[in-house]
DNA sequence: ACCAAACTAGACCGTACAGTCCATTTTATA
DNA sequence: TATAAAATGGACTGTACGGTCTAGTTTGGT
């Protein structure tokens, strides 16, 4: 959240932080104005004064919190090893989308994809397709050097990526109480890269 | 739908069939006890005295639509060679998952997941776990026959129907316009196959 | 033909909520 | 310190909806 200039801007960035919380934890319906303010400690009108209606309070919170979760520097520069990396990739972007902020954000999105495309579309683009280029990136990398034999990198992100969701992320967008364990998820992600490694190795 | 004997079934069907489309197609709070009774053509009364309450009529209706999407027979009994059988079956369970229906009622379950979460287990019971467990089957028949090395057969079908769903599904989720051509999926699919069975191919 | 169960139409109740209005107070600025 | 902008809070409007009630009608079984 950018500094709050005036106390104007202050008020402004606590309904939007009522905002957020309410619509990613109970959706946009179950979600009131009244409620909003209230949290937000501040007046009904202000909250009105600040986002013409409910849509655009809506919209404005989420989109700032799809900026959020943008996915930050999980691949380096300097490719190491390809098992390892990718493991280590794994390991670290398995927990940033199963975070309970990224998943809520993403139920919202997805209730919503029909009354507000542009919302889902914003959220797609900045998790989903951002991450799949950067992979692809990286595995063009590691064709150029010889070191997987990838006909078509793209697709090869998407498939590693898919696999790493697995069947954990599953269980979490629908609120199933048990989940894996901390040691299944970390067997179950090296696995998964193995696989996919094999799957992909030069036959040199 | 079962044959309905009496008048009264008849009524009880059109309005679970009304119910299931308007909740699967606009969701839970965004439909309303009203219009269901005018689109099945009954009266609102008749609706309450077959269903007490929204709740109930809902969860009816959805766990109705969670048995007719279960999996039919997508694997043979007779497991014809790893590659093409695997590679028939993905493009079987493919269009099933991405099915409009299959979809809508997906996109359901996830949202009322908070409020209903008996309705989303029962979803993910009747979809996903249902299929792992049928394909670990067929795996493990696989490496029984040694023509593949899988250490945990549940795992790899989890994999491999992660991979399937890939990006496309994705796309459907969050009612993106743009989707991949039957081609491109047809591609993916084989290419996606042909990773799997790689990665876990015997190596003797 | 009769009776009970099911159905109908529509009025009705209570509540929740989006959005507006307004009279008053607070805050920022010049 | 004067003035305009921003915020307050609470009353208010209109509407949508879940759910109930009632009085009258249709249907199906005996």
């Amino acid at each position: 959240m950018n500094k709050p200039r005036t106390k104007s801007e202050l008020k402004r960035n606590q309904i939007l932080d009522a905002a957020t919380v309410q619509f990613t934890q109970h959706g946009y319906a179950a979600t009131s104005m009244d409620l909003i303010a209230k949290l937000a400690g501040v007046s009904k009108q202000t909250v009105y004064s600040h986002f013409g209606n409910k849509d655009e309070l809506f919209i404005t919170a989420i989109s700032y919190k799809c900026e959020l979760l943008g996915v930050g520097e999980l691949l380096p520069d300097n490719l190491g090893p390809v098992e390892p990396t990718l493991t280590l990739f794994a390991q670290g972007f398995f927990p940033m989308i199963t975070s309970a902020d990224s998943m809520a954000v993403h139920r919202t999105c997805a209730a919503e994809c029909l009354a507000h495309p542009h919302l889902s579309r914003l959220f797609f683009e900045a998790g989903p397709l951002f991450v799949i280029d950067k992979l692809a990136n990286c595995l063009a990398e590691y064709h150029r050097r010889g070191e997987l034999d990838i006909e078509d990198c793209r697709q090869a992100a998407i498939q590693l990526l898919a696999i790493i969701k697995g069947e954990q992320w599953t269980r979490l967008e629908f609120n199933i109480e048990e989940s894996l364990s901390e040691q299944e998820i970390k067997h179950y992600l090296q696995s998964s890269v193995r696989l996919f490694v094999r799957g992909y190795q030069s036959l040199s």
